[in-house]
RNA sequence: GCGCCCGUAGCUCAGUUGGAUAGAGCAGCGGACUUCUAAUCCGCAGGUCGAGGGUUCGAAUCCUUCCGGGCGCGCCA
């Protein structure tokens, strides 16, 4: 159970028996009714904002509110006390019984811990990746990948129902360009000599298997014919061997879609018409002539009239077309029909997981939604901005020729999976990320991912060293401990800060934030390692206490606690917790 | 020109979606190892939160106008 949830429901309680007092009037808009932890730990465990939200609308003073409802607050169990501070803040102390049952929990529910039910189950779509299926995953795709898996774990643990979904863009020009790179391969493949790859296609190594798969599954029958002829079929060959590729680089990285939806296969089916038609029925189609874009103009700029969908009727600057010039459907038009498919999937909440290159799409994306469904689906947008990758401190040069890797499947070779999961959550996905090859594998507080592992790998070490000096301890030295006789001010503060746990992961899972998760982790391990060197210098307060048995598993079931917890946010990040650093 | 994102300590960034005296790490300075792994910890110093105006009990956070940086701006996705 959340702390803070739990005594929010009680604040409200006591402001409606103030309503129904008669203090307070009726139809208060509790919304904004707040507890959170106090800046300064001497200010208490709890602090609320209470009297002062509510004091306008019910036409009292802050302090005067505050007074009241300290008054029902002091007989609330497990509290202290309730005081009045600052321009009408109640501080509210919590009985130590209460911090240490919170501590019970977390042994109790292991790493479920943290685990809410403010989802109710609703059905959340996360679509991220979607990187076009024209070769591996480069480091730029990264990021996302790592951002929406997370995301979509911590819509997990926040209670809601999440299908991790990826688009395949299989239907524009980009997947032609790719079947003729195949066939150039192909023929290759078959023996022709190939000395360069004509400018435009696309000139990567990895297509030399899919043409060679090809040369033997099919002989020469592909090699003379027209394009016309072979393309559909080495289009399709080709697309199915890039997607196979892309699965292969999210498996290493932990990654697994339960949906891929076909761009194609949307095409194909007459989704795209099908809703557009709707649209147009609607009114809002119609045929115009667009201003050219000012200050940069493209050079080949020619005015024409196109089909637009009116994007500004639902928040865009401007209507947007649906066509290409050759009359086929614009990226634009199949990714509406894509979101009103997501819809009829039974999606009320959609996140969309895109690179920084493409946030000018956003408006028109959320315009398009709301249109298609008619203000029914919740379409949210996370634009991850660009990673930097650098070495020592210096940009790493992106050449293939130099050979300098760039594929996703290099980066976590080269640091292993845990490190690029845990790094791209470091910071906000609207901040660049400068990702450092060098520092990420050092061991220092400077990198996040070590100083949180080496604070899980110090919790069970403390079991280790505990379990040579008492022979009796098992390994579950925390069972059966009397938690009661954690008393000291470092340990309740730890326990404190663990008990955080539950609010962070929803408020988290609320603003679709996954990088808290990191951060939270980050300070917890701190306070545990602060808490690890005080035992130093303070010997009273070591975890393992010669000749007291009982203290010491009481200790190490806070320890316990801090393991739990840390293995409990990795398990989000998708990161294995490890027990040991150095063997 | 327009839109989106960003601007917080020397550097890299958090800031619980409007709360109390704005926080970490790195870099700098000063300390703590006969250890439950010092791969760590403690302390000091460092700020007109880009600038101005507005909203209110209260603004780094919301609105507005500028300044600066990034990304994008029909027939790529």
């Amino acid at each position: 159970m959340d702390i803070f949830s739990e005594f929010r429901k009680e604040i409200i309680q006591v402001v409606e028996r103030l309503v129904a007092e008669s203090v307070l009037p009726e139809g208060l808009d509790l919304a904004r009714v707040a507890v959170d932890v106090p800046r300064e730990a001497a200010f208490g465990d709890l602090s609320t904002n209470a009297a002062m939200v509510l004091a306008k609308p019910s036409g009292m003073k802050p302090r005067d509110l505050a007074a009241r409802l300290t008054e029902g607050l002091a007989a609330v169990r497990g509290v202290v006390s309730a005081e009045i501070a600052g321009p009408g803040f109640i501080n509210i102390r919590l009985d130590r019984n209460i911090w240490l049952r919170c501590l019970g929990d977390i042994l109790e529910a292991g790493t479920a811990y943290g685990s809410s039910k403010i989802g109710g189950g609703d059905a959340v779509n996360v679509e991220f990746v979607s990187a076009n299926p024209t070769g591996p995953l480069h480091i730029g795709h990264a990021r996302g990948s790592v951002f929406g898996d997370v995301l979509a774990s911590l819509l997990e643990k926040a209670g809601y129902a999440v299908t991790r979904e990826y688009y395949i863009n299989d239907a524009g020009a980009q997947v032609d360009v790719l079947a003729r790179s195949v066939h150039l391969r192909y023929r290759e493949a078959l023996g022709e000599k190939i000395d360069q790859i004509p400018e435009g296609l696309y000139p990567g190594d990895y297509l030399c298997a899919v043409g060679a798969l090809l040369a033997e599954r099919s002989g020469d029958r592909w090699q003379r014919l027209p394009e016309a002829e072979w393309l559909p079929e080495i289009r399709g060959v080709a697309i199915d061997a890039m997607m196979g590729l892309v699965r292969e680089d999210l498996a290493a990285l932990g990654i697994r879609h339960d949906v891929f939806t076909s761009e194609r296969q949307l095409v194909e089916a007459g989704k795209v018409d099908t809703v557009l038609e709707g649209l147009a029925k609607r009114g809002l189609i119609y045929t115009g002539v667009l201003e050219p874009p000012k200050g940069k103009k493209p050079d080949d700029w020619e005015s024409r009239p196109q089909t637009l969908f009116r994007a500004t009727e639902f928040g865009d600057e401007v209507d947007r077309p649906l066509k290409k010039s050759d009359d086929s459907w614009t990226y634009f038009a199949s990714d509406i029909a894509y979101h009103q498919d997501k819809y009829e999937r039974g999606f009320g909440t959609q996140i969309d997981v895109w690179g920084a290159d493409h946030g000018g799409y956003v408006k028109r994306m959320s315009a398009a939604t709301k249109a298609v469904t008619e203000g029914a689906a919740e379409l949210d947008v996370k634009i991850c901005q660009i990673v930097k990758l650098l070495d020592k401190g210096e940009p790493v040069k992106m050449s293939k020729r130099a050979g300098t890797f760039v594929t996703l499947r290099d980066l976590i070779d080269e640091v292993g999976p845990d490190v690029v999961r845990f790094i791209m959550l470091t910071r906000s996905n609207d901040a660049p990320l400068d990702f450092d090859l060098t520092k990420v594998t050092e061991q220092s507080r400077d990198n996040p991912v070590f100083y949180v592992q080496y604070a899980h790998a110090r919790c069970h070490s403390v079991n280790r060293m505990a379990r040579e000096a008492f022979s009796e301890l098992t390994d579950k030295p925390e069972d059966g401990a009397n938690l009661d006789l954690l008393t000291h001010d470092a340990e309740l503060a730890l326990i404190k800060l663990m008990a955080q746990w539950p609010r962070v992961v929803e408020s988290a899972a609320h603003a679709h934030e996954p990088h808290r998760i990191a951060y939270y982790l980050y300070d917890l391990a701190a306070a545990f390692h602060g808490l690890w060197t005080k035992g130093k210098e303070q010997t009273e307060l070591r975890f393992i206490v010669e000749n007291n048995v009982e203290l010491t598993k009481s200790r190490l079931a806070m320890v316990r606690g801090v393991r739990t917890v840390i293995a409990s946010g990795l398990d989000i990040m998708g990161v294995e917790p490890v027990e040991e650093l150095r063997g």
